[in-house]
DNA sequence: AGTGAAAATGGTAGCGCTATCTTTCGGAAA
DNA sequence: TTTCCGAAAGATAGCGCTACCATTTTCACT
């Protein structure tokens, strides 16, 4: 009863802070904390007279010193190659949603490709105190690997399936991928292969399971052309014009990503090459367009929605400390068949 | 000399503080704290010793505690109404980037293009005090522009051109690319234009000064589809076939996304119309792919990265308290002649 | 009426950092 | 030598909030 405190001055933003709202409600600052974080800890007259203290001051509460107070900040970092690649939208979009859906918030790292960033990044992102932190195919260094894991943060590694997590993971085989193109391609009559694939790690990997695999069904080598990551329609229309005008016929493309398959199949309309009669063409992503593209392209489906609803579910679990059953989850691929093969 | 301080045991987050690295060092946290944030305020001998304390330690700063004891929390909110449109990818990107080399990290808030999530969202934003926030068309409520101007944090509209800006603004004026699109078809012979356009703001406005000019030059009423915002490739094609099945005879298309534009030329392709013998098609937004298309798409050019720059430029010239010249500044777009028109 | 447990509220003490002021100290000016 | 000044380092006091514990109130049940 003997508060006094006339704001000093100099310090601070000069906002509203919980205080005023306590002091106008009538409560103490603990008290109105808890009418608006825990409200079914406090009667429903104080939940009221807080309430209208808030509406009356237009408090907003401060979050930073929320999350300093008890060690959870709300924040989610996502980490992406960069943003511009349309592949990992619709996760990042899904992780986004579902998050705020929780009272969570994103936070929006680009690592860049070639992965110098890494280091910087990390410092900005661990020095926030996320709640979690979501990987999208990156982070190759061993260092950073090991700081992750030193901070204490719960991470989610996405669009990949490691022998050795970090922590979480949901994500699909790039593997099993590959495989499973060329065994479709093979069944549906095609013999002569190429591949135009982005020089990510990923992507690679997927390039040297579907060679294999057309090598183990006994066809003849793929012809592979690697692009530069990000992929573009530009590199696809190049691409397939180099494999038009020199080397042995190809049948057959599987691209690394949708955006390339446009520029082949592009470039095969420019070359008036009948798709898929003379040509078969594979994408990768099944992005929005691919459905309506003329022909439509067949295209193998990542679902990445639910990748990033299974990596928000993940954290926010951990974050309420609810038991996780797996920590692993293989979210799996489709080929969807559609006009271009 | 007196200090005993055990770590009592079940607050905080455990982790390496300040406090570690300055007794490691041999000297005092705030003398450490300055080691790291104005190393030209101490000697040499104290910015050594302290940089071992941190690499021994492997210290990390804790952003959310420097945040609010300076009230400068070094994070900025950026909201689009969805990410997964491509548009707004690059400013994203380009402001990502400009801030990342400032220190500065992203925060990224979807508002949908309904506008319903606004207030949660603004609430989640300035709680977390950022040192701006960058909005990209969005923010219609006079609710919400309200509660952004009393927060006192800075803001960036982009993407617009509005008499009535809240704060700072980079962007373009839509009215003008609508006018210039309908004299640039005008020019090139086409007299019977037709407009596919999302029905968010920005683009309706567009397609109303399209008409108007239309009008002014004396041509037949322009003919309108309107489609659901984000715009897909598939309601452009749709929106090409309504207007191929019925009436009056067209012979341009504007249309407000270069996605949609896709749609159009797609279905052109289906239909075996020639484009653009007996179709023009203008897209809007200049994606990376408009250039490499078969034919390449005539479209609207914005600079999307150097928005992203130059709203990154604002904020941080704000946040350090340099003097900014020019509040508003209107970064025109242009008109890139290919071969669909 | 008496008891104990649960519900509701409050007091205290930080979370980890930095703004602000004060002290210390070496050396240039007087 | 004395004085003064600026540079370097430290002490103090919060930023605005919540964890933790203590206290008060309520109320079902003996």
């Amino acid at each position: 009863m003997t508060q006094v405190s006339p704001r000093r001055g100099r310090r601070g933003s000069g906002a509203v802070t919980l205080h005023d709202v306590a002091k106008l409600a009538g409560v103490a600052p603990i008290t109105a904390s808890r009418a608006l974080n825990k409200p079914e800890q406090v009667s429903d007259e104080v939940r009221k007279k807080v309430g209208e203290a808030v509406a009356r001051t237009g408090y907003v509460p401060n979050l930073l010193a929320g999350g300093l107070a008890s060690t959870r900040s709300k924040l989610v970092a996502a980490v992406v190659p960069t943003i511009s690649g349309p592949v990992f939208l619709e996760t990042v979009q899904a992780l986004t949603e579902a998050l705020a859906e929780h009272g969570y918030q994103l936070m929006l790292g680009q690592a860049g490709y070639v992965g110098s960033r890494e280091d910087a990044l990390l410092e900005a992102i661990i020095g926030r105190r996320p709640d979690g932190i979501v990987l999208t195919g990156i982070m190759h260094s061993a260092e950073g690997r090991r700081r992750l894991l030193a901070s204490g943060i719960p991470v989610v590694e996405t669009w990949d399936l490691t022998p050795t997590p970090i922590d979480m993971l949901v994500g699909f085989s790039h593997v099993e991928v590959g495989r499973a193109v060329a065994e479709f391609l093979h069944t549906k009559g095609r013999r002569r292969f190429a591949v135009v694939a982005g020089d990510d790690e990923r992507a690679t990997r997927r390039l040297g399971a579907f060679q294999a695999a057309a090598l183990g069904l006994g066809l003849p080598p793929v012809q592979a052309i690697v692009v530069p990551a990000p992929t573009t329609l530009k590199s696809g229309r190049s691409a397939l014009a180099e494999l038009m005008d020199g080397g042995p016929k190809i049948d057959a493309v599987f691209c690394s990503s949708d955006l390339l398959a446009l520029g082949v199949l592009t470039e095969a309309q420019a070359r008036s090459i009948a798709v898929p009669e003379r040509l078969a063409i594979v994408g990768f992503g099944d992005l929005e367009f691919a459905a309506d593209l003329h022909p439509a392209l067949t295209t193998v489906h990542i679902n990445g929605t639910a990748i990033g609803r299974q990596a928000a579910q993940f954290i926010v679990d951990r974050a309420e400390g609810h038991p996780i059953g797996q920590s692993v989850i293989d979210i799996g691929f489709s080929i969807v068949d559609r006009q271009s093969t």
